[in-house]
DNA sequence: TATAATATACCGACTAGTCGGTTTGTATTT
DNA sequence: AAATACAAACCGACTAGTCGGTATATTATA
């Protein structure tokens, strides 16, 4: 646990605020919803958080650390760049397996930036982080004589929207296809995009 | 003018809905916000439309008649696979450099179909009538021996996902690349991925 | 060790305001 | 006269945030 979550109460609040805010959106959550679920007071949770908003905020940092912890914290500069790619395309099959919600939170996070800038600067920084790993390891592709001479951004920009892409599987059960399915075909497809 | 709008009025509501939900959220849009910006009043909204969701969904079918009609009306059958991709792709880069407004709106339905089945089942449609157009122009290249032996659902989706990213453009100000930039790059990528 | 002093964590009733929707009334059209 | 299209005052449920106060933990002092 890191230490972003210092006590109990305070991974109890996130923990309920999370469940609530994906499945009934951010608005229609009301903070005594929040007090119910968590089981603690009102006082208490504006005790740790200052105003619903506040808590919304601390939530992307929480789902941050166990979402894309793995996927982050590559090292580019030793590795192939066709098996990394396809080890983040497998963190992003494993992390739909286990939670769903994770890309639902996702969804409402993006919403959220639409019309309010706090959030939008957050979730910007975060898939600045992420464009910037793509770019580095379509970067490496190409220096190391394996990728075409592509556009690192657009390249990059397409790995993104493609794995973005299970969140469609989080909306609409699964029916012809699995989102694992369409994970591993559509990173190899990129893959096969890439080559010289 | 189709007849899903009678009369002006009518028109007059939905572009001040569309408007403010966009902006703000469907959640953070009052009635009263609309009663303001549309000039009418309350009751001439609810005699129209007898509930805000009621008023959202029928935004839904106001902004794919205007968005999605160029793009769902394509003929597979005697066409190029090839120039009808590029040709999606570019309905998609004017409608983004006309209306940004197009791809929040999108975003503001994903989201609420996330926690309301109603607009889940309605956007779903949507959805559902595009992928079967993107399978038409793969199963065509494929039978055109122009495309390899590619999973159809998979790279139907593959297109919409790639499809789907320019919103990334209308949430973060477009930087390195433009969106019609990433919109040529992307459908031709695919182009060539698809190729034998 | 016992006690006092202080800081932190927490409680829940309350407030001021908001919002979707209703109702009642009026003008216009058919 | 009857239906349609609109206006606007109004209602009750709900909500984010407040505030006075309590319990618990930590530190300082005797």
């Amino acid at each position: 646990m890191s230490n972003l979550i210092k006590d109990k109460s305070k991974k109890i609040i996130l923990d309920a605020a999370l469940s609530l805010f994906v499945k009934n959106g951010y608005s229609q959550t009301s903070m005594d919803d929040i007090v119910n679920l968590s089981g603690l007071s009102k006082g208490a949770i504006y005790h740790h958080y200052s105003s619903k908003k506040v808590l919304f905020l601390s939530l992307i940092d929480y789902w941050e650390t166990f979402y894309f912890k793995d996927i982050l914290n590559k090292n580019i500069s030793d590795c192939n760049p066709d098996d990394l790619l396809r080890e983040i395309s497998q963190n992003v099959v494993i992390a739909f397996k286990s939670k769903k919600n994770i890309f639902l939170a996702e969804l409402e996070f993006w919403s959220l930036s639409n019309y309010d800038n706090d959030v939008r600067e957050r979730i910007k920084l975060l898939y600045v982080k992420l464009l910037k790993l793509f770019k580095g390891i379509v970067r490496k592709g190409i220096d190391d004589k394996l990728y075409k001479n592509l556009n690192v951004d657009v390249a990059a920009l397409s790995i993104m929207t493609s794995l973005q892409g299970v969140i469609w599987f989080s909306i609409f059960e699964e029916s012809t296809i699995s989102a694992e399915q369409y994970l591993n075909d559509v990173i190899e497809f990129i893959i096969f995009g890439f080559k010289k």
